[in-house]
RNA sequence: GCGGGAGUUGCCGAGUGGUAAAGGCGCAGGGUUUAGGUCCCUGUCCCAUAGGGGUUCGCAGGUUCGAAUCCUGCCUCCCGCACCA
């Protein structure tokens, strides 16, 4: 083959992204063509794109490209994330001129030093990023409609973040709550996984606090993960060897004396209790006293232990030995130490199969665990528990909780003994230590007064699992996962004290968190045009927005005269452009973003409104590591163009991997690539240039066609289910193994609608080479991204 | 722990009841070129010169005339578990 250094991506790609700037084609208007909405999360602007936004961009792209050769009005929009606080750190981070980020961001980012230092406030990363964005998306080939881009601190998205939180708060979408979170004291800040030093897997479990009461009134609380275990409570345990403080809680009710240990005094503090620290008490001081059980009644004993540790809850445990191995090797190292425990009886409060009346002493004996401070004690512990959770039942000891499972009572338990005023909660990390990236250890502390999504209710679960249920999930196995998340979520925090966004409207104080204002911005898309007629965030207000929107008639009496037009005009473009019709995505945004979409979507809109289906795709790895934007490794979109050109990178990402797996980006591999693309680009240019008349069609020929049309048919049906791999091994590979058998038998008068057709199939693909090579046989203007799709017409006789 | 997903020939990866299993990469041989990191053929689980035979799809069982594909148990790996985009 001649001349195989004469394919220039660059400058074919730059041409026909002039060209269809110029001619306007993926702009897009109502018309009478059936519409088709696709969105893709919009980037968020701490760097530059990547890898992972290629591939999910891509996608979109592909279907967008696929949809408009299909016939379909199709509508591509694209926008920038820039809510919350990465970005705010990012021009700090730069500020201090730190040297993981200064490398990253010149290393990987690919930012000039210099530019990168004047990157000093969020504006000025927002404004950069912007706009390498922009021209990055631009340089791959998307056929985005860019008339609609903004960003979520324009004034006017504001306005309609804004008008959405005053809806969700009118239809009691929103409630005030507490909330526990990891939190430095030194920072005073929480903290996110990657602020850890240690303890990134360490989880907030949540304790219950049971008063025990002394005779004089002073509580001693016990923190336990098994409220149930109360109603077998014999006796408590102090560590004989520590200080315990005395304090007093105080409530607006009055004053409660407490002993607890000294860590614990903390932990209380900051889970938001009023504390006077009254004096100390030491641990030998407490054995012997007698307490009484709160749920029972029961007056017990505090006997002493060394198991018992001060870190860990309060210091004062309740002694459950039936059930609890600790405590029954406790009782057991007290008795062979001499201390009389016979007054105490082991009281069998959960029936488990396969054990008897005292599965903890059952165990102990199993294992031969020797004493309270035996290793083996742990294993038994989480055996015992293991066993007594799932499969446990309790007994008629514990009263009106007999006979319900133990793995269901728990909960119940809790917010009755708390009803009670018996029982507070509790908080504590799963693992220790945890610890700050400055040093200092974290604690739980509870922010009062947060603002929540009540994502826990039952009602809007339902409808959030109605529009789940009607809508089309690609691919079909992840729709459990969707089922199962909606049960899983609970109430979410939205607001947030920092950050770039839009305040709360009735408590400004409160930033709109970046997760909560992204979710039904696809609306956004359409209302933004309001601003080519002049609309201001004070021209966007809630009788405009809910004519536009909601569709609410009365509502547009309310509106100045002077933008009715424009307004009527948006809401008939609303009507014919909503609802989204295809959300595609990385799977990373399952659990959050795509939740929250379908929850605010089916809160705020009527039925017809509601999103028709989402694509999930899988990761990108680099030579098979995993990419990092803040750490590196990072493969820019920027630099695979720039390295490979658009439609090479566009082929590779997409044929690399089906759409759920994970992606390896190998460069060894889009080198071969290289060479497919090139030795197409020059066959198909030979063929349209020796354009081989068609004449008597023989089978040879017959069979070629035969093999094109069911070609066609795959990529068609892979498409359908957003299988890119399976299109492109039949668009491209495999198609093309059959024009080789074809053209060495000879073969050669269907060559050319071969190739034709080729071309229009690879277009949603590698659209840049394919309107080169559409343009050696058609007029200017005439784009191959608007010809019809290919469709299967060759019978299969051969 | 809970939930989801996956384990296929050197590698990446098709294939879900019909019998070595697509395609790519890599490797080997041949050819065209010989400026080449070009292109084209053939081979690539094991045995055999071939016909042919044997053994495979994480492991162990089972269903079936027949399973990588269905069922049971087990092992290994990956991901999510929240206030963070």
């Amino acid at each position: 083959m001649k001349g195989d250094d004469d394919y220039n991506p660059y400058e074919i790609e730059k041409k026909w992204q002039r060209m269809w700037e110029n001619y306007k084609i993926f702009e897009a208007e109502p018309d009478d063509r059936e519409k088709f909405f696709i969105t893709v999360p919009y980037p968020y602007l701490n760097g530059n794109l990547h890898a992972g936004h290629t591939r999910t961009f891509t996608i979109g792209d592909v279907v967008a490209r696929y949809m408009r050769m299909c016939g379909y009005n199709v509508l591509f929009p694209m926008g920038f994330h820039v809510t919350g606080t990465p970005i705010v750190g990012l021009s700090e981070l730069i500020k201090k001129r730190d040297p993981t980020t200064i490398k990253v961001y010149t290393e990987y980012h690919d930012i000039p030093e210099n530019v990168l230092y004047s990157l000093d406030t969020p504006e000025k990363i927002v404004e950069y990023f912007k706009k390498e964005a922009e021209n990055d998306m631009k340089s791959i080939g998307y056929s985005i409609d860019w008339r609609r881009k903004f960003t979520t601190m324009d004034e006017l998205y504001k306005a309609f973040i804004t008008w959405q939180y005053n809806l969700l708060f009118e239809r009691g979408y929103i409630s005030k709550g507490s909330h526990p979170v990891r939190w430095c004291p030194n920072d005073e800040n929480p903290v996110e996984d990657h602020d850890l030093l240690h303890g990134e897997d360490a989880t907030i479990v949540e304790y219950t606090l049971i008063k025990f009461v002394l005779p004089d009134g002073v509580v001693l609380p016990c923190a336990t993960l098994r409220p149930e275990t109360v109603f077998g409570v014999t006796n408590l345990w102090a560590n004989p060897e520590v200080v315990y403080h005395k304090i007093e809680i105080i409530t607006p009710e009055g004053r409660e004396a407490w002993i607890v240990s000294k860590e614990a005094v903390k932990k209380l503090k900051y889970i938001g209790k009023r504390v006077e620290e009254i004096g100390e008490v030491r641990g030998d001081e407490l054995i012997g006293l007698k307490a009484r059980n709160p749920i029972t009644g029961d007056w017990v004993s505090v006997l002493p232990a060394s198991f018992v540790k001060t870190e860990s809850g309060t210091g004062i445990v309740m002694s459950v030995p039936a059930h609890a191995p600790y405590d029954h090797l406790a009782l057991r190292d007290l008795d062979v130490s001499g201390f009389d425990v016979s007054d105490i009886s082991y009281i069998s409060l959960i029936a488990v199969p396969g054990h008897g009346e005292f599965p903890a002493v059952e165990v102990c004996e199993e294992l031969g665990v020797k004493n309270q401070n035996d290793p083996e004690a742990e294993k038994a512990t989480k055996l015992v528990y293991k066993k007594e959770f799932h499969s446990g039942v309790l007994k008629d000891v514990c009263g009106k909780y007999a006979g319900m499972p133990v793995s269901k009572v728990k909960d119940i338990l809790t917010r009755d003994f708390i009803e009670m005023g018996v029982a507070e909660i509790f908080y504590e990390f799963s693992e220790q230590p945890v610890v700050c990236r400055c040093g200092t250890p974290c604690v739980i502390k509870l922010v009062e007064d947060q603002w929540f999504l009540r994502y826990s209710d039952m009602e809007w679960k339902m409808k959030t699992r109605e529009c789940l249920g009607k809508m089309r999930i690609t691919p079909p196995e992840i729709r459990a996962d969707f089922e199962n998340k909606i049960d899983w979520l609970k109430d979410k925090a939205c607001a947030r004290r920092k950050g770039l966004g839009t305040p709360l409207p009735w408590d400004p104080e409160w930033i709109i968190e970046s997760l909560a204002d992204s979710t039904i911005y696809m609306a956004y898309y359409i209302i933004v045009k309001l601003q080519e007629f002049g609309f201001k965030a004070s021209d966007l207000t809630k009788p405009v927005l809910d004519y536009i929107l909601l569709g609410k008639d009365d509502a547009f009496s309310e509106i100045p005269e002077d933008k009715r037009e424009i307004v009527s005009k948006i809401r008939r473009e609303f009507e014919y452009w909503y609802p989204v019709d295809l959300r595609t995505s990385g799977k990373d945004l399952v659990a959050n973003h795509l939740l929250f979409f379908i929850f605010h979507h089916v809160a705020l809109f009527d039925k017809d409104k509601w999103p028709k289906s989402i694509a999930v795709n899988g990761f990108v790895s680099l030579e098979g590591q995993k990419m990092s934007k803040s750490k590196g490794p990072l493969l820019t979109m920027k630099r695979a163009v720039r390295t490979y050109g658009a439609d090479l990178t566009r082929l590779y990402i997409l044929s690399n991997a089906e759409l759920m797996q994970d992606a390896d980006w190998r460069s060894a591999n889009v080198e071969g690539m290289r060479k497919h693309l090139q030795r197409f680009y020059h066959w198909a240019r030979d063929v349209i240039q020796n354009k081989a008349q068609s004449g008597e069609l023989d089978s040879l020929d017959r069979w070629m066609l035969s093999r094109l049309s069911y070609h066609v048919g795959e990529v068609r049906n892979a498409l359908s289910s957003l299988q890119t791999r399976r299109a492109l091994q039949h668009a491209f590979f495999l198609l093309l193994n059959d024009v080789r058998w074809y053209e060495r038998r000879g073969g050669k008068n269907v060559l050319f609608t071969v190739v034709d057709t080729m071309i229009k199939l690879m277009a949603p693909f590698t659209p840049h080479i394919c309107e080169e090579l559409w343009s050696l046989y058609h007029r200017e203007g005439e784009f191959v991204s608007l010809a019809p799709y290919p469709e299967p017409t060759w019978g299969i006789d051969v």
